[in-house]
DNA sequence: TATTGTTATACTCTATAACTATA
DNA sequence: TATAGTTATAGAGTATAACAATA
């Protein structure tokens, strides 16, 4: 890669190593950063073997730990509109990992379970990732892992704001 | 919110709590579901006003600081595609927030820098950010916020898995 | 009258392929 | 021959609106 000096021409900003510093400081650019690594972390551990996505494991993570949310419930954790939720498990349900089922209390409602398999898929795809992300991310140690995710469950945990 | 009980149809999956709190333990899962966070955070802070999308933030925050950057380097640090980041930049420099310039070195390609106005419009945006999360996450404290950004650091930091 | 979920539809985002200009 | 960037185009993702069924 070689380096280049541009042609400057004069409507262009000066440098500020101040301003350059602050940026640093904003947790939703550092997450939005991690993120990408996450995500093809995702995808070499996971991803193609399994051929499940990064949202289809969250879909499906979410239903694992809350087995009796309704798709609106989800929708909402996954911050997505309802017909975008149905698209995603219409999908899950083609292939025979999620089932929806009437709720006993509210006939309008649906109710979302794994099926074996699709608990057996994410029960892979988490074993794969917690022993996968240990090595992809070992310039953590295991303190500052477990305090990360500690820390990111609390700003998860912040959904709404005024 | 009324709580509803499923008709158990035989071929769902049984509960674990082993299980559930395996999935805790990825950080893949914990990034996501702050990402969730921080990008209704960062609308709410500044996108609606300020007109500016997460991405487009990220990408006028990682112009001003690489301001010598090609946009191969500008799509590889965001993970996007060529194609997708002149998309990006064309709307960014119809707004006049960022100028592309030529290379002295090398004629093929471009280098991008913020015009005036765009680092008017990240510093201020910055501002809003660094204040406003502060008080939005303010389940956290100074400490374990500076540390939370710090860990991310190291997490964006790997992007290659071998 | 409000809510759950679906369908229809349009809009945005993203990726692949083909092209040019230059190295 | 390989790389930087653009254009064209198709596919995937997402949102809004309208609807049926139920509360």
């Amino acid at each position: 890669m070689k380096k280049t000096s541009p042609d400057l021409a004069g409507e262009v900003t000066p440098e500020g190593e101040l301003e350059e510093a602050r940026l640093h400081h904003i947790v939703g650019y550092q997450v939005a950063q991690a993120a990408i690594s996450t995500i093809a972390s995702f995808n070499f551990l996971v991803g193609k073997e399994q051929k499940l996505r990064p949202v289809e494991f969250t879909i499906l993570a979410l239903i694992r730990e809350n087995p009796d949310h309704t798709l609106a419930r989800l929708a909402q954790a996954l911050a997505v509109t309802a017909p975008n939720i149905t698209t995603w498990i219409d999908r899950l349900e083609e292939r025979k990992l999620v089932k929806r089922m009437q709720s006993s209390t509210d006939r309008r409602a649906l109710q979302i379970r794994l099926t074996p398999l699709g608990a057996k898929l994410v029960a892979e795809a988490t074993t794969r990732l917690i022993e996968g992300e240990r090595k992809v991310y070992k310039n953590l140690s295991d303190t500052e892992f477990d305090t990360l995710i500690a820390l990111l469950h609390k700003v998860a945990g912040r959904r709404t704001f005024n």
